[in-house]
DNA sequence: ACATGCGGGACTGCCCGTTCAT
DNA sequence: ATGAACGGGCAGTCCCGCATGT
């Protein structure tokens, strides 16, 4: 969750409006290279520790140059948090029928877009957040970036209802975002055996029904 | 919230068994000079900034040595984050009412100890936190800071309902201190301005009726 | 032994279903491409040694592109860690008779497992461990992957045993390791002049009567 | 277990003989600096982690000069690797009465120089055993200092017998400290909640019974 | 007075991240 | 878009001047 960088798919301006994203063969190699990347680096702090490896060796390991790495990542840390999922979960919260109240609107969205997730990515998944929750550099950082998925859901959660970002709105974003981090927690506490989706469907249950539990 | 330092009480062969810890001269003069340091500290971020204090003028400021600075605090950025407030909260989250759900014993809790410290320390905890959310070596930090609260809360709740530390605990103390940092960050952004047991109890509130709003 | 890398196989898309593991085309051809990877790297470390001898040559000398090498491997280091004996031995202690113990199964497991391996790879088996003990890169990371060996021979003997991993069965693994090691470490001192198995079988046979020595 | 570097006490033979280790006023001043520098290391890679720690915030707590850390200690790793423990394990191995075994002459000196250790430094020891299994920079050093201390626990071992440096000798070194080490991650891993010396009794035990167990 | 440890400043080497020229 | 060169930070080293215990 929270990338901060977007990639270098040509500004929106160059981008021919005929094409859907993703479309031309530039976008899909840069894509390409991109995975490739971050794929590499994955294996490499797994296998030697995320301190222990430099980005001269992902990038040779990638067999780009070490200045390409950063055309891509903006930095080191990046290509462990880096995932495309923000937008997504934003949409889904947006595009959710509008009789949804807030909180719920929020659990389907994050269900729904972690469902298709667990299912492409479900290995690299538990390997960056394993890195992130492992990490010094990296948890120290999450911090930061998990201020901006909330300032984001609260954004998303004020568009649908045609309001302000109050105070009721950043604690339900925030609530929301502490029980899906549990959930991420309790997951690679437990190696990755237990279902996340499951997890994260527990842990919801748990937030809604906190009024009667008292 | 959340200190991880000891300060010296004197080993357990120095202190009087007599008396309950606290009540010592010794241990009353530590605290003093524990706090003279911590206020000369935030009045020197305050007027000069963070970064540009050095250790060696708080430690002059407050008429103490460098080494002894280090005694008290582990780091400059302990002096920040460093409160007694966990074992407070922790302690009354353990005491209340045994009857009151570990939601309504959190809130109570908090909402009793925030009002205890808010009565006296108002100023510091609003420079500290001021501090914290707009210095970015201190905003790293906090993630770390909050997990361990986190695990504090969840441990004590558990004590109380004399179960495990289960998802369900998780979730309630996850969600309970994002509540309460979101209040703290909305008293911050308008300055202190506002009264934070009542923007706590707001909080509180939205997250309480979270099952009727859906 | 204790590869860290899984290489590729193909994507089980790609894998006709009729073939078990290892039999169709596109594997044997893969696993050849990984060996003769292995064989150029080794000749070369063992040539000009292993600091001096880049990536780019070891592609270059086994006719593939830089991008392909670590298409097999993840690192430079991995190209003299890897091999398949993990899952050989593992394989091997499983299927021992259940009526032997923890020991005397790990003892003929790694005594038949090593004695295949020295018949067809002694070469490079005295090529790879003489790397490894003498490269200060390489034994550095030594450690992990015989921490993963042995954590991978005590979930064998548990699964044996139907039991979970107990501090009895980490010593054994532990202390079996340790004793191939030592084997290992005296073959590699005598410059490989000795018979590998007999001394592993006078390492174990030291270990096995440890009680009646005292 | 296993240092690898002597502070700067002066040599023997520069020590005036009539007075023991540590008399003078130098002396102690220097022991103290060491221990302060050690105390102040340990608690920021606790607060901090290891990596996210540098030389020179430990120097400035420690109120040394950046250049005196390494007066001190060769390396950042040095830190948290050094003890005194080799030179009083090798000391007790060889005190031992002559009519027991290598094994039980090793148990029982294990058994008595950690006794005395946990008595005085169990803290110190729990933390630096868990930053040496967690951290992988120290991890890695790991394999090669154990090396070094089989080496001598080895050598302790033929002195004893009169004997030179045998395969047998080498292999009940390097079980023992692989039992050893088995009990200290264990205990680790339990939080060191569990009683070391308990640990360690019991791992050896399962050493001793390897020939019955079979 | 002498020896020795300590601090300051500068230097190497490695690594992250950026800029510039092509 | 790539390569080469650069700035900044940190680990680790060296030399020299200074203070302190013996």
């Amino acid at each position: 969750v929270s990338p901060r960088h977007r990639p270098p798919t040509g500004s929106a301006s160059e981008r021919p409006a005929t094409h859907p994203s993703g479309s031309g063969l530039r976008e899909r190699r840069k894509a390409q290279t991109r995975r490739t990347i971050q794929e590499h680096a994955l294996r490499l702090f797994l296998s030697k520790g995320y301190d222990a490896t430099t980005v001269a060796e992902i990038a040779s390991a990638a067999d780009v140059s070490h200045m390409t790495f950063f055309r891509y990542f903006p930095s080191k840390e990046a290509v462990v948090e880096s995932d495309d999922y923000d937008p997504l979960l934003v949409g889904l919260i947006e595009n959710r029928p509008s009789e949804e109240g807030p909180l719920s609107a929020l659990r389907n969205a994050v269900a729904d877009g972690l469902s298709r997730i667990y299912a492409t990515d479900r290995d690299a998944l538990l390997v960056r957040t394993r890195l992130i929750l492992h990490t010094p550099a990296l948890r120290a950082r999450m911090g930061t970036n998990l201020v901006a998925t909330e300032d984001l859901f609260a954004a998303a959660l004020a568009a649908r209802l045609h309001s302000d970002v109050t105070l009721e709105i950043r604690v339900i974003a925030a609530a929301a975002l502490a029980t899906l981090t549990t959930a991420l927690t309790a997951w690679v506490d437990g190696d990755g055996l237990e279902d996340l989706p499951s997890l994260v469907d527990d842990a919801f249950d748990v937030l809604t029904h906190l009024a009667a539990e008292g």
